[in-house]
DNA sequence: TAAGATTGTGGGTAGTTGTGGGTAATTTCC
DNA sequence: GGAAATTACCCACAACTACCCACAATCTTA
């Protein structure tokens, strides 16, 4: 059961495929709400890891760096790096997303990955670089 | 007889199964509000031991930590230890509800356990770790 | 006290979920 | 324009989970 639409909780370890594939736990998509149309953005998250994005959630993000002014080098530089990485992705018949071969490497990741819930959005990580 | 919705005292020797699942005591059960949808969100204890909450009573938790800034460190941190080890779980027919491998790994359960009503939330104990 | 209802515990089964791989369509590059 | 590489879509299978039923012990009630 889902507590709250596109809200996320819970770790989960899966496997990167050959194809750079990684599978969204069912009970993340259960809550993913309609209007996402089955897809995520994903992008560079601030620690080194994925950060996966519901598409609504997204799109508040995307008018907020709408509205930085461009006269500000600082608003520049931040909009540059995050819009730079980050690209839509829909999951496939078996639930999956494909990531970019940037994120991937940036993340450090390798076939097992950890998959967390950050309540509104979801972060891939690399077991080994994730400590508590 | 309940005195106060969603509120637990007293204690009880119950077990955990081959499954994980445990019982929640009858009188906890029916303390729950409606709007609780026979569901529990159970989380990491701050003592080794796991922490059970009425959905409800989640909520009000998850909503602060939406409002949490993502820009700040700590503020991740903090999100993550929290969300990464809740996950929600609907008590069946028999008025059991499971846990995650994760958390009956981190409260050392075994066959054998205390639930222990605390007033807002429950706790489920491995009975050689809780001393008076 | 005896019958009935409720509660805690165990286990079976059908449907779901995660993972690997194959094939066709699309894109890229010479 | 055609070959090579990449991407998107489909199928198959093993492992797991949710749901169901059964039963014994306890509690309730007449």
């Amino acid at each position: 059961m889902t507590l709250t639409n596109n809200t996320f909780t819970g770790e989960y370890a899966y496997s990167l495929d050959s194809k750079g594939r990684v599978n969204i736990p069912a009970k993340f998509r259960q809550s993913l709400s309609d209007d996402n149309e089955c897809t995520f953005v994903i992008a560079r998250g601030m620690d080194s890891c994925v950060w996966v994005y519901p598409l609504i959630q997204w799109k508040d993000i995307e008018s907020n760096l709408r509205n930085l002014s461009s006269l500000s080098k600082i608003n520049r530089t931040f909009v540059r790096n995050t819009a730079r990485y980050a690209s839509p992705s829909t999951y496939d018949k078996q639930g999956r997303i494909t990531l970019t071969p940037s994120l991937i490497d940036y993340a450090d990741l390798d076939k097992d990955v950890l998959i967390v819930g950050m309540v509104n959005k979801i972060e891939i990580w690399n077991p080994t670089r994730l400590f508590e």
